[in-house]
DNA sequence: TCAAAAGTGTTTCTCGTACACCCATGT
DNA sequence: ACATGGGTGTACGAGAAACACTTTTGA
């Protein structure tokens, strides 16, 4: 940034008007899959409004006071909200900003805008979600069941579904919603749970077979033990 | 939303914390066509910081004081903001939330998060923009010549052009940067100027024919007279 | 040996791409 | 008449979809 003089002068005496503020909130579509199903993690709110209602998970972005602290980034509040709802390390899941939510009156304590963020979680890192340090109850709920949710976060979840479901079709975000190591199928399981459709399961391996030949996965050593066929066994290839 | 007595009188008693917030900008990346150039519309700050620097319009969103009067929704004050800065009527221009900026120190007077909208506004409205009531320049520029902006402006720019980039090809957002009625080669100078590339006549011609026949546009009277053969003039249906 | 699901083969259709060619106009 | 760019024809290849078929396991 060009900085004279003149504008550091500028900056000293700056004072920053007294119009009010919206509280801004980071809040958090975590999804994962479980047993063929899309589900999302919701938390049980103990306070007014909407007391007892599932809610997303969010907090504040935290704010400094003055010129030179001026808080966390956007994105690190969400890493840290993420942390703080899960315990999973941000590195091993998929985070990415959403949509932002500024409805006057979508919460009635006072102005409130949120940005969204959507988190994908591999479903081998779910038994290692340890919930909420803020000690309210947390939970997988499946998107199918369209849970009643508080605020307008039914729109947010819906949004974010919207999302992932597009995304899926030219991106590598299936990867993030499936183990470490996968096979075929269980990729394919991904889909239709995210896409809520079907695939033809010989179409769907020849159009991931040619990420194969791309280099994009590779084979994995042995086979998944299954109730029928052992299936062969992949993984992302680092690069 | 579920209003019991107790709720109510939660929010009756109700007081905000006193923490920092942020302020929230809206701003625009407000988008044209221009000699088959893509072209943004920018604004020059006469205020410190960035002084002299051009930048993207904007404006901070108007919040209110009470829970009754929150302020104005979000997507409102895109609206407000563009019809400020072009006196456009935001029923003629193509305007959607495009991603939110909350670096912190992105402005150094203080902590700002800016949620960003892009318009696509038609050509031959671009005589009819009166820029800003502000009394400030403004000035079409063309994005390929990369300005020098204000902020993180320039970031928030190129996002702008990818988000447009690649929702040419599966929406209809090409319609909304061509005239009311237009040839299929402006059709094809839209999308040579927004991806850069060039795009074969006959094949780019056969793609958009398709959406003759499946309805989406129509054909006008008239031809357009051009330096050599006159093309053959369609419209967007109206449904 | 049978059900079930992994995995292969084959055919058809659509669509993108390349490129040759014809057509209508201004100069 | 000819250059220019609109508009058409055609052929090829990649990939999506439909579906029959083979293979390998557990029960």
């Amino acid at each position: 940034m060009a900085s004279t003089k003149e504008e550091r002068a500028f900056l000293a005496s700056y004072r920053p008007g007294d119009f009010p503020r919206p509280a801004i909130t980071v809040d958090l579509v975590v999804l994962t899959i479980v047993d063929g199903a899309l589900e999302v993690l919701l938390v049980r709110r103990n306070e007014h409004p909407w007391k007892g209602a599932w809610a997303l998970p969010g907090g504040f972005l935290r704010v400094g006071d003055s010129r030179e602290q001026q808080g966390e980034d956007l994105d690190d509040a969400a890493q840290r909200e993420l942390e703080e709802e899960t315990g999973l390390s941000p590195k091993q899941v998929y985070l990415e900003q959403l949509y932002t939510f500024g409805r006057a009156g979508r919460d009635p304590r006072m102005r409130v805008v949120t940005v969204a963020y959507y988190a994908l979680v591999r479903p081998d890192l779910v038994p290692l979600v340890r919930p909420g340090g803020d000690a309210q109850a947390a939970a997988w709920q499946r998107v199918a069941d369209k849970p009643r949710l508080a605020f307008d976060h039914a729109q947010i979840l819906e949004v974010a579904v919207e999302r992932v479901r597009g995304k899926l079709e030219y991106s590598d975000l299936a990867f993030a919603l499936v183990p470490a190591t996968f096979t075929i199928p269980e990729l394919r399981a991904v889909y239709e749970a995210v896409k809520g459709t079907t695939y033809d399961p010989g179409n769907f391996r020849r159009r991931f077979q040619r990420l194969l030949s791309d280099g994009i996965i590779e084979r994995a050593p042995g086979k998944r033990i299954t109730a029928s066929k052992p299936a062969v066994i992949y993984r992302l290839r680092k690069r």
